[in-house]
DNA sequence: CTTTTTACAATACGTTCGTATTGCCAAAGC
DNA sequence: GCTTTGGCAATACGAACGTATTGTAAAAAG
């Protein structure tokens, strides 16, 4: 065998160009010649690496669900032993675009998603992640309800989905700079205050 | 002047095709002759009315917001003098995508999101809309906390972002079945038995 | 040193795209 | 009734597309 390269390093430089292409112009922006130009490859090398468009847009996504992973399995949580309500904040901040890495995220997620309605494939990295969030959130909130610090009579179930909506439902606004990063931080930051007692 | 033809109407026939399109494949899959196919007219017809595809794109989500705002300008309130809470119960199951019309909405505006980003006018219909939402929310637990529906030390502002974000986060789960409308509905009137008493 | 195979670059091919062009038919104005 | 003009359909055109094909340099295997 000739001349060996780190295939996974090579698709992932290719995957990186597609999904800033993504980010900034949406999928209809997607064409081999475009992903090439961005990456500073050839076509050629495309093909090489991958069998055709579709194989590529699939891996992209792929790799981001992967580099998100990566984050959690690594990052979290950043300071030893975190209490469930840094725990907590944590993950909610994590879900708000509030850099260029996960606004990236975040708009690539969004032009996904009206393929995921007729790909399988991709709707179960969505299927399979949000309720593993919610419960996440859910375990969290019971935890400091054991530990004493929120109200016994509020519902994690309920509190998860409000938790998770009000961070959720900050993604737009911050993205279309209607609210900065840091007024979204603090809106759940201002929510967490008020469960917390 | 030889024959004349309903402009708006003619428009508004090809904006329908061009929205089922978008929410059914995304924006990708927009061509000036599948728009045509769907509307069952020849692109020719699609030249006389429209410039560019830009302007056809363009005239879509206007038209498709005139929709919303008749919907909201008609049917608002649906039986007379609605109490705060029935008004709160409209609004927010407004924005959750429970039948085919609101699901087109909703996977529409998703699709358009990315384009706002660098279009001025497109931005403009989520700038200043959802301000409008978040204080006709507020207003309305406002109203509400005068009546003694709600408890008084519930602030306006927070509750607001607490119930747009519950009804807004569930339109994803609900666009890809995972969850029902109705258990999307059941999850806002449940908060909402909380927030009266 | 020769062979083989990987890793591409370059180019070619057929299709689809947005849009320009052309032509025709019907109705309104004179 | 002739002219004009709006409302199209049909077609044409160049660019861009996904992908197939071909060629080549280099390194590992023999």
């Amino acid at each position: 065998m000739p001349r060996q390269v780190d295939h996974k390093a090579r698709r992932d430089q290719i995957a990186e160009a597609l999904l800033d292409i993504v980010a900034d112009h949406g999928l209809e922006a997607i064409s081999v010649r475009a992903v090439a130009a961005q990456a500073g490859v050839s076509t050629g090398r495309i093909q090489h690496y991958f069998a055709n468009k579709d194989e590529l847009l699939a891996y992209a996504i792929e790799y981001q669900d992967w580099l998100v992973q990566q984050r959690w399995n690594e990052q979290a949580w950043p300071e030893g032993e975190p209490t469930p309500r840094e725990a907590l904040r944590w993950v909610l901040l994590e879900t708000i675009p509030r850099d260029d890495r996960r606004r990236r995220e975040w708009l690539v997620g969004v032009a996904y998603l009206i393929r995921m309605l007729a790909n399988p494939k991709l709707r179960a990295l969505y299927v399979d992640g949000l309720p593993r969030l919610y419960r996440l959130l859910a375990d969290l909130v019971r935890m400091a309800q054991e530990a004493g610090d929120i109200a016994p009579d509020r519902d994690p179930e309920v509190e998860a989905e409000l938790l998770f909506g009000l961070a959720d439902s900050q993604g737009p606004p911050v993205v279309l700079g209607l609210r900065t990063p840091e007024q979204a931080t603090a809106a759940i930051d201002y929510y967490l205050d008020h469960l917390f007692r």
